[in-house]
DNA sequence: ACATTATTGTTTGATATCAAACAATAATAT
DNA sequence: ATATTATTGTTTGATATCAAACAATAATGT
């Protein structure tokens, strides 16, 4: 009753496709753990201000894989929710760089366990070892495919 | 300047941020590879229904990794474009069954050569065993999230 | 100094995607 | 048999996301 029986020609085996259906249930997974509060993409970006405050918005987005644009409502609606301050840049007029408030750090906190506890299930799923090899394996793909872009 | 330099504190190395950064690159990669003619997932969709015919739009949506609902769009326009014919399925008249189209057998061919080449970018940049292990990871990464989804 | 080019955050418009509801049909249970 | 439950393709509504354009500012070249 699987889908093991598929055909899939030419993309057989492809990363591409893999990473696609990977992606799909990971966020549903996330999803979940976040209790529906929060998008996965959203609490890394919470993470990301967190641990790099005074960054520009630029440079989140950038880490955590969004466009610049798309940034702009996930921190609107945060700076509503005092999740996050923004504050005028000292050395460049244009920027604006972000600081996490007590409430979004306790956000963080809130959902910390979960996470952990998700990360865990991967963690045994695969054992220590695969585990790492995967995260190697996708930093490593991510690289060919920048040189590529680049090209 | 690259952005190495970032805390991701919690989310360090997880699996699932690394998915989303890798599958955006890929899906860019991708659409290059296609000349914007067509989206990754669309051409993923076209392959399995030329590889396997007569199967309803459920379980080709399930093996692209879409929503039912998703494939709706997608199928109106490939049909549209001729790339695909309709049936009705004899044993159920619920479903539809779907073949391709020497159109549309056309169209996978006239790509084909750049998936090939793009995937062998990939090969070749990770190492055939490194390249396998990733697919197999992939694949072992969503048995462990689906088995936990069930739960 | 000044002109050109790049970058920042933002707006606007387009599109992909999902989720929930729906009618039609099928499968299952009792 | 018949009622209940599940599945199929679809519609509708909501949302995430990007891409392209924009004004403000910064960096760079000459």
């Amino acid at each position: 009753m699987t889908n093991t029986d598929f055909d899939y020609g030419i993309l057989h085996h492809m990363v591409g496709l893999e990473l696609r259906k990977a992606q799909a249930l990971a966020n549903q997974t996330f999803l979940s753990a976040l209790e529906g509060q929060l998008l996965p993409g959203h609490y890394t970006v919470l993470v990301l201000i967190a641990k790099n405050p005074n960054q520009s918005q630029s440079r989140i987005a950038e880490a955590a894989g969004l466009d610049r644009s798309s940034l702009v409502p996930i921190l609107k609606q945060f700076e509503k929710d005092d999740l996050i301050k923004r504050h005028p840049a000292r050395h460049d007029r244009r920027a604006k760089i972000m600081t996490i408030t007590p409430k979004g750090a306790g956000l963080i906190t809130k959902y910390e366990k979960q996470i952990k506890a998700l990360e865990q299930t991967v963690l045994s799923g695969l054992g220590p070892e695969n585990h790492a090899k995967l995260v190697e394996l996708l930093l490593a793909f991510q690289e060919v495919l920048k040189a590529r872009l680049d090209t």
